[in-house]
DNA sequence: GCTTACGGTAAGCAATAACTTACCTTCTGT
DNA sequence: ACAGAAGGTAAGTTATTGCTTACCGTAAGC
């Protein structure tokens, strides 16, 4: 069930430019507030959200927090979305073969 | 960019109810909301919205529109959260394996 | 030991968005 | 042609949440 945290935690715009600023390498606190448009607090609190959810992982170094990815979170997500994956695959396909009447939309 | 509007139509309970309803086969808008605790309208909203981000499409059945889930959409999601895959194992495997001092939480 | 830097937390505000009811259009069956 | 069913859209309400500033704890360096 913790597939539901993650992709609400990825679902927030500057969420996702921080994740993405990870990806690059860890980094603390300040460094990541550095390149983004909001302020140090809110990265904070966008930080915990993602620790949260499995999405990243941080470690005091002195008096400086390194956050880095988490594959966790990250497998969950990717586990949930494959149970899609075939499924859908089959179920789209015999749609579109079998079923070719009709407007799909107004105009 | 369109892996944006697939995460964020994905991080609503009830959108990811509506979508996990459509992995066991297409189905009208009405037995949708059948298996909802919501109005059929909210249903409806919610279905604009997946298929726009590009996850469900639709096809007009005389008066029903039977909805069924689009690959295109996850494949936007799982191209992205592949980008991380990789690049996230290694930086974590090495994080961990380099730097073990510090405690990780308070208490 | 005192100062400074770094970062987490609290409180408050404002914008977003998920729901509701009401309405309108369109297709089907008699 | 008309009655009914199915569903998309509009308008309004409310809860959520992402942001800000202010504050506090803690580790490092002189």
């Amino acid at each position: 069930m913790a597939y539901a945290t993650a992709i609400e935690s990825l679902a927030d715009p500057t969420r996702r430019r921080i994740f993405e600023r990870l990806r690059l390498g860890p980094a603390p606190v300040g460094v990541i507030a550095r390149g983004l448009p909001v302020s140090r607090p809110a990265v904070s609190q966008h930080l915990k959200v993602l620790r949260e959810a499995g999405l990243v992982v941080d470690q005091a170094r002195g008096t400086r927090r390194v956050y880095s990815i988490d594959p966790a979170g990250l497998a969950e997500l990717r586990a949930w979305l494959d149970q899609f994956w075939t499924e859908a695959l089959t179920s789209f396909k015999a749609e579109v073969e079998s079923a070719p009447r009709g407007p799909r939309r107004k105009a």
